[in-house]
DNA sequence: TAGTGTTACATTGTCGACAATCGATCGTCC
DNA sequence: GGACGATCGATTGTCGACAATGTAACACTA
């Protein structure tokens, strides 16, 4: 959910073993790369048959990834007609970040509720590593990325996690459409401390207001760029 | 999908006409009915093969009906291992029904903004349904379930809709496991309309207030009932 | 008896083929 | 010429069979 964890897969994390996850997962993970890169634009049709023969498998297993997408918000699927990438409107990214605030001011709630301090040691090795990757911006978002993954995660709320997935995916596929040009690195860096000490203190309310004014400028970016919505 | 809106029907709602609705999501339809009726116990197996011998369909659209499920957060499938009704925690309905009282939070908010005063008269109706059912409490149950519904839908916010639809799931899944005994259905009815005035009025933060204490009322209610939780 | 290797069974994963459905195109009729 | 209907191609929906995987019970060995 959405969503429930969508599988329970035991062992395995090291090296390059064989891998016993079910190739429609593994296609799955594939095409969302693509997608999120942008290679597959809003709108391309994601033919079952085309994508069966290109990858040499069976369709079965297309399906089951074209099914796992559509769950993360990424595809769209009409019986009998096919199924696309989702564009995504002005409207669906005001929607994705304030829904996104909206989770990470909980998640800051329940960090202070529990006093946490072992989690604001994980925000800040976040932040430290922001403020090192200097003028990448790629780099920069993938390390924003991760301190608001972490963030959620550090929340210890399984549900909220769940729901966090098909959000981030959202969020990761807006951020790809937009080749967005960022300020210094180290600035950014300095902004998420912020929020890391608001936390630290236990003082959730300037916390969860200092993210909003980030997540704000950040629609603010976003949305200046989006010179022409391609209409879902 | 939690998720985009899963698929888009066009036609066809009135009468028995012939379903072009893909089998797979009228049996994910059935199969959760009888989970959320408790006829299927957490735990129970659900077996691919079996199913699809029951209902006398081929096993592709039985997957595909356990994959919505799963997506639902009703299942729980492991690879290679199968398919069981998913268990329940005291944990797992603690954080869901925080999460609810977020999003119903945030609804609300949307609802102040735009200061939409139509969305207030459906809620009244519901209310006003809600106050008539007697001590019917299935029909309480449904009734309550219809205005948080309605709660979400009038917000008027397509990816909360999205989110709703994985949270609602499992609240009406936890409702479904405690027979919970109910006070009057008109003395909860009020209580509904109080939270109504506090929106047309345009006083999110105590229309809040006052869902948040209808919710925990509800959360002790439960969780009261919940002497043995069967472990997920 | 404790431990190990093996076998059998249950279940899901994958495959290729056929049927149902949809949209567009073309032909026909007024 | 315009509207209606049939046909066609493309795509997904469904099916039955086979392969891969994991669990558990069993026999075997030290």
């Amino acid at each position: 959910m959405t969503t429930a964890p969508r599988t329970h897969r035991r062992g395995v994390k090291h090296g390059g073993e064989i891998s016993n996850v079910p190739l429609g997962e593994r296609i799955a993970d594939q095409l969302r790369d693509l997608i999120l890169d942008g290679v597959l634009a809003p709108g391309a049709p994601l033919v079952e048959t085309s994508l069966a023969a290109e990858l040499g498998v069976s369709r079965a297993p297309v399906r089951q990834a074209l099914r796992i997408l559509g769950l993360d918000g990424l595809v769209e699927t009409v019986p009998y007609r096919g199924t696309t990438v989702r564009g995504l409107d002005r409207r669906d990214v005001e929607e994705l970040l304030r829904i996104r605030t909206l989770h990470e001011g909980f998640a800051i709630r329940c960090i202070v509720e529990r006093g946490d301090h072992s989690a604001c040691d994980v925000l800040y090795a976040c932040c430290d590593e922001m403020a090192t990757v200097g003028g990448d911006v790629a780099a920069l978002n993938r390390a924003d990325a991760r301190f608001h993954a972490s963030l959620i995660e550090v929340a210890d709320h399984a549900l909220l996690i769940t729901l966090w997935r098909t959000i981030s995916m959202q969020v990761r596929h807006v951020m790809a459409m937009c080749n967005r040009r960022v300020a210094d690195a180290r600035v950014i860096a300095a902004h998420h401390r912020r929020i890391v000490d608001a936390i630290a203190v236990g003082e959730d309310e300037r916390a969860t207001m200092l993210l909003e004014a980030h997540v704000r400028d950040v629609i603010e970016l976003v949305l200046r760029e989006w010179s022409e919505p391609d209409a879902a």
